[in-house]
DNA sequence: TAAGTGCGTCGTT
DNA sequence: AACGACGCACTTA
């Protein structure tokens, strides 16, 4: 028996140099991204469906811009995003991470200004913690004041992309 | 300088 | 009520 979640969720997997991420796609668009899995960790509840054309045309949309990103280039279009599983705030954090350029970082505080919010800096580690399209939507340019920070999916993601769009010395 | 500590702040669980 | 992908002021060495 299905969840009434996983109905309208199609997860596909786009294989890169780096590895096999896997894409989740709701009916309003592009709705999550995962980094490679460990051998240990097999992805579950993959659906054996043929996916709608709109979800297959925004799929090899993501398949270009992830490929893109990883070589640390700008895409240049994206699916719609589907942001909506996200508390208001995150949202607004998330949107805003879509306006740091490659080649930019941004601190946490300059995010937490730039929503209005100074004082949320703190906060606004969490929502980039909780950002559900890693590398697509540039959480690994928000960067501490002392250093790199952190980054939920492994610290060597940051590092890796942060080298490759030329933000940071090797 | 560099490294370490404490505390304010705010959204989330 | 407790916890962070923070920032800043303020010690120490």
């Amino acid at each position: 028996m299905k969840t009434d979640c996983e109905l309208e969720i199609y997860l596909l997997s786009v294989r890169t140099a780096e590895g096999e991420f896997m894409a989740r796609y709701s009916t309003k668009g592009l709705c999550g991204l995962e980094f490679p899995r460990g051998a240990g960790r097999p992805v579950r509840g993959v659906s054996t469906a043929k996916p709608p054309l709109e979800i297959r045309r925004w799929h090899s949309i993501v398949t270009e811009a992830l490929t893109l990103a990883l070589a640390g280039k700008e895409p240049t279009i994206l699916p719609p995003l589907d942001f909506s599983a996200g508390t208001a705030f995150q949202q607004r954090v998330w949107r805003t991470l879509r306006r740091i350029a490659c080649g930019q970082t941004w601190s946490y505080a300059r995010v937490a200004d730039s929503i209005g919010n100074s004082k949320a800096v703190r906060a606004v580690g969490g929502a980039c913690g909780a950002n559900p399209i890693p590398v697509l939507v540039p959480c690994h340019r928000v960067v501490a004041s002392t250093g790199l920070g952190g980054f939920s999916g492994g610290l060597h993601w940051k590092r890796t992309l942060l080298e490759r769009e030329g933000s940071l010395k090797i």
